[in-house]
DNA sequence: CCCGCGTTCCTTTTT
DNA sequence: GGAACGCGGG
């Protein structure tokens, strides 16, 4: 058997995954184990070997990359397609099925998928309309609270609560589910919700899948939520092999609702289930591996586990401690440049930070210097204003009642429909139950608006309607097209000037020829071309705007790492109360989680792995000094080396607020430098941070390890350099 | 309706 | 430090 080509190029463990029985397995893949590629082997010898059709096998992920790579190589593996084999997300799998039962679940055929964004808006529009104080009840807040409550399999009416804060929250949801219900809207967390009561209610439904899908495999089962879980369990019945994969070690999502516990809970719900242990990693060096293993050793409950490579020790893990933000960036930089100069790619260095905000000074940094980077989790395309704008006049033809699309675009552009009509309209609409367009032609038909508005509102009714009738047999291309130039949105982005509208009616004109290319899958083909599209829009916001062909340094949050490998990984910002987050610090299962997200971080490098931390940084205009990062000290001593700033021989020239590489030259005749290491007879060892004047007079500001920052008189002192 | 000013808030992200 | 948002004045 071990001859068999699905078989010949994997390890003992992975091989005995691949080609396991029919029971339920947990396949437990540390991070650069080759868990996808025993995924993928797993469905190939289940259609080649076993003669599984396609057609009975039911694969999940969280992404859509993940599930169109995967599909990918099944097929490149089987050298045929497996166009019937159901391969995709969560959502898209339940939008599917929603789609194929909608009757069922009481929705309407075109209903829409309402993204976070457009969530928010109706969340907050509700809150208005319910008279509530917006400032004591943000519309994020409530927007968590109901998604928190779906994904839970929660509805309003299953919530019993005393208490009075609740009780606002569950009408907002009640509100809320009630306006998505009229408008034909379903959310993220409504798709699974729904699919789930779908399964759960209706026993032919749930016994047809049941005989349909012989074999479910899961990626990535440690992000999954209750819910999430709940459908597995519904769909598996009783003989149906449930294979998951994942790693408790990298479970970063549980603050949004992922459980890991459902790993376990898993082993306990499917006792016959094997449980094989993916250990040996084929991306790193050992010295990464010894120090990843030991930081994630420190947590608590986990199932255990234990990275080991047969590859070498590679070199030690760089530590570099940095007086501020500044010179983290500018030693990250000067790395980066000497990485460069020994013929690496650009692209293959990561820069991986704890939130979004820490990218500003590394990108400043990346710029002066002239080096091309890219930088992940921006705006997506569909996620862009312009594009949202036309896609909701889209909806609008698909379906008036999308009470969320008529909100966005019933005066964009700017068509004499001001608050106050909007307000008799909502209020109509709110009193009689109807959408806001039924309440709108309403109101016109029956001339109950001022002549102005009254004018507005049909001329707004009526472009509609004849886009709607007149666009009837042309391609989806040429009525995105009619669709932009008849609303006015075009016109309106080119009056406006400057660079970002210029972009704005670029995007407008990438989203007809987005339109024109689209296909729709043959999945789909219950759909019309335009509702396909919207869907795809909604379920897919597209991939971030960036020349990927570029060799570019990438930049990224520890989060948006998983998954992926660079031979060259910076660590930054490793300090207490950035990295793990000062929120974090306090609770120990979030403090696992951040530990987690080290590991994670950790194991994406290949064969160089930089850590730095910057004794002072500046967040929110607040100098702050934290302390070193503990996992750093979880880490074993011998397989980091520590960079000291004496060592380097670039000189701390400063190109922000900080003094100017000129005086340096004068402040170090002190016999000091910014960020060396001195000692102090009473408060000892600490880091030159800034310094005031030159000459011996001149003071001198020095971070202790023991008692904090202090501003000291050069002269009296008596600083000596420290050995350590 | 647009503009400008003051206020507030501030991990992490996919669908 | 700065984006995003609400409010009031022109």
């Amino acid at each position: 058997m071990s001859t068999h080509p699905l078989i010949s190029g994997l390890n003992e463990k992975q091989a005995t995954a691949v080609s396991a029985d029919d029971r339920p397995m947990l396949v437990l893949a540390g991070a650069g184990s080759g868990k996808t590629r025993v995924l993928v082997h797993r469905i190939a010898w289940l259609i080649q070997e076993r003669r599984y059709s396609p057609y009975s096998i039911l694969a999940v992920t969280f992404t859509n990359k993940a599930a169109s790579e995967m599909r990918g190589r099944v097929e490149q593996l089987l050298g045929s397609s497996v166009r019937n084999m159901w391969i995709g997300t969560f959502h898209g799998l339940a939008h599917r099925l929603l789609r194929a039962h909608y009757m069922d679940v009481g929705l309407p055929q075109n209903f829409q998928i309402l993204d976070s964004d457009d969530q928010q808006r109706l969340v907050k529009r509700l809150i208005k309309s319910m008279n509530l104080d917006e400032k004591r009840w943000p519309a994020k807040q409530a927007q968590w609270y109901i998604n928190g409550k779906k994904d839970e399999g929660l509805r309003a009416q299953h919530i019993e609560t005393f208490d009075p804060t609740e009780q606002t929250l569950k009408q907002i949801y009640e509100a809320y589910q009630e306006s998505c219900d009229r408008a034909g809207l379903v959310d993220f967390a409504e798709l699974l919700l729904r699919a789930h009561e779908l399964l759960r209610d209706n026993k032919t439904v749930r016994e047809h899948y049941q005989k349909r899908f012989r074999h479910i495999l899961v990626d990535e089962f440690q992000d999954t939520n209750s819910i999430q879980y709940a459908w597995i369990r519904l769909l598996s019945g009783q003989d149906n092999i449930v294979t998951i994969v994942g790693d408790d070690d990298q479970s970063i999502y549980g603050w949004r609702g992922a459980r890991v516990e459902n790993i376990q809970q898993f082993l306990d719900d499917y006792p016959a289930a094997m449980t094989i242990r993916l250990e040996q990693n084929y991306r790193s060096t050992g010295n990464i591996l010894r120090a990843a293993n030991s930081v994630i050793a420190n947590n608590s409950d986990r199932l255990g586990k234990d990275l080991w490579t047969e590859g070498n020790e590679g070199e030690p893990i760089s530590l570099y401690a940095a007086f501020n933000e500044m010179d983290e960036a500018r030693y990250i930089v000067g790395r980066i440049e000497e990485w460069r100069d020994q013929g690496g790619a650009l692209q293959d260095v990561a820069l991986l930070y704890r939130s979004n905000a820490q990218s500003r000074v590394l990108e400043e940094a990346l710029l002066h210097a002239r080096l091309p980077y890219r930088i992940y989790g921006g705006l997506r395309f569909f996620e862009r204003q312009e594009i949202k704008d036309a896609l909701a006049y889209l909806r609008l033809v698909s379906n008036r009642d999308d009470d969320a699309a008529i909100e966005r675009v019933i005066n964009t552009p700017t068509r004499g429909i001001g608050n106050r009509t909007l307000d008799i309209i909502r209020q109509t609409a709110r009193e009689q139950k109807k959408s806001l367009w039924q309440a709108a032609t309403q109101l016109v038909d029956e001339k109950q608006l001022a002549g102005r508005a009254r004018n507005a509102v049909a001329s707004f009714i009526e472009l509609i309607n004849t886009t709607d009738d007149e666009t009837e047999d042309f391609t989806l291309g040429r009525l995105s097209n009619e669709v932009i130039s008849r609303s006015g949105l075009l016109a309106m982005y080119e009056a406006e000037k400057g660079e970002k509208a210029e972009t704005r009616v670029e995007n407008l004109k990438e989203l007809v020829s987005a339109c024109e290319n689209f296909t729709q899958d043959e999945t789909e083909e219950d759909l019309t071309p335009l509702n396909a599209f919207l869907a795809h829009a909604a379920l897919e916001a597209g991939e971030e705007q960036a020349d990927e062909y570029q060799d570019a340094v990438q930049l990224m949050t520890l989060h948006s790492a998983k998954g992926l490998e660079f031979p060259m990984v910076f660590m930054t910002g490793v300090e207490e109360g950035v990295f793990p987050s000062q929120q974090s610090m306090d609770e120990p299962g979030r403090l696992e989680e951040e530990r987690r997200l080290c590991y994670v971080g950790m194991t994406r490098a290949m064969q160089k792995l930089v850590i730095t931390y910057a004794e002072q940084r500046r967040i929110y205009g607040q100098d702050f000094f934290h302390k070193v990062s503990r996992f750093i000290s979880e880490m074993p001593a011998d397989a980091l080396h520590e960079v000291r700033l004496q060592t380097q021989v670039q000189k701390p020239t400063s190109y922000g607020r900080f003094n100017t590489g000129a005086s340096h030259e004068a402040f170090e005749q002190t016999g000091f430098s910014l960020g060396q290491r001195v000692r102090h007879a009473k408060f000892g060892d600490g880091t030159v941070l800034n310094y005031e004047g030159t000459g011996p007079q001149s003071r001198i500001q020095i971070n202790f390890d023991q008692v904090g920052t202090k501003w000291l008189v050069v002269a009296y002192a008596k600083l000596e350099p420290s050995v350590s």
